[in-house]
DNA sequence: TGCATTTCTTGACACCGTGTCAAGTTGACA
DNA sequence: TGTCAACTTGACACGGTGTCAAGAAATGCA
């Protein structure tokens, strides 16, 4: 209610996600963050009931921030079938690196808690109904391959583009963003279209 | 050296791995595998400098028992390159569920642990150095899809045949073994190769 | 058989990070 | 001036890991 409380809510999670992004994540326990906030431990738990609460919030927060919505939308504006599965695989491709800082924490939380691996599934269920819409609109161009139903290459869809297969092309194997684009629209349409419509 | 320590290790070993396998992975807290394997908390510490070192052997125990290697190998004697891929693609892909269990332990301590990551990594480059022979054999045969080299397409084979993908697919999404073994041959095929060699 | 060595047990404790509780301070604003 | 919300300080409980010391029990070897 009141904008104290407010400014110092959103400073908190602002300051979250900076240690998050910038530095080692394991850096971010409940006192990191405070320190980082000038504020005290104690005061979190005035604004978060636990860390995976935080944790949550915050991942909310820039999600809000960024606005992933707005970006996805614009694949829908896309004519052909094709065309807009290769804007939905650029647009949430380009989406992953801006939030990792803060997925990241929350993709390893998820590991032991239930409560965050709950927001980071609805996170990703955000991305399979943007999946789910791109196959649509293949399946009314007829592109899809034969032998694939929607839900299958829905689910084909959402595993390729996941943050993991991200963070093990462009961190592990070193490849560059624009590798990764490139190479996952490929492969998206391979997997989907069978045939490599647009080469 | 003594047989007795030996045979107390490999029950240690094997608890381990039971209690990881069967019922929740957050149940393995030191106590609970001394207590299952019938001996003191503190006598795992004489066997097993810490936690991650024991989760690291357990899963290494595994490994042996089942003897990856032996199935990978005979994914070598296929005559195409691309019945290679396909026979790869099965052993690698029938591995996963066995060793899930143990595996999955060792992936959520990868987040936070260095020690368990490495162990990780390593076990992921023996699956690489299996993808890296797989597209060699594919390339002799021409059948290596155009604008692909040997690093991006190991590297995206590796991708594709990752852990989280195969939990992704069966257990997120609910696909059945044989389900995820053909998809992902039919995908492996349509990323490498580019058309369908094997309708 | 007896004795030393290895293996394991019991019980205590320090450490770290999370979360809780209670009492006190500061500042806004009515 | 008094009240209320936001915050501080300091203490503490809890769970899980890892450590230490002293003693019991099994094992191997003479």
């Amino acid at each position: 209610m009141s904008s104290k409380s407010e400014k110092t809510r959103a400073r908190i999670l602002q300051t979250a996600l900076d240690l998050l992004e910038s530095g080692n994540p394991q850096k971010t326990r409940m006192s990191d963050i405070a320190k980082a906030a000038g504020i005290s431990r104690q005061a979190l738990y005035l604004h978060f009931p636990n860390r995976a609460d935080l944790l949550i919030a915050a991942t909310k927060y820039l999600d809000e921030k960024v606005n992933i919505d707005a970006s996805l939308a614009e694949s829908r504006t896309a004519a052909t079938g094709v065309g807009r599965l290769d804007a939905f695989v650029q647009a949430w491709g380009n989406h992953i690196p801006v939030v990792y800082g803060g997925a990241r924490a929350l993709m390893a939380l998820s590991d032991t808690d239930a409560e965050a691996q709950a927001a980071w599934t609805d996170r990703m269920n955000a991305v399979r109904h943007g999946c789910a819409a791109a196959v649509d609109a293949l399946i009314r161009d007829g592109d899809l391959r034969a032998g694939l139903d929607a839900k299958a290459a829905t689910d084909l869809l959402w595993t390729l583009l996941s943050v993991r297969n991200w963070v093990a092309l462009t961190q592990t194997c070193g490849w560059t963003q624009d590798d990764y684009l490139q190479e996952t629209q490929k492969l998206a349409r391979h997997a989907l279209c069978g045939i490599d419509p647009n080469p």
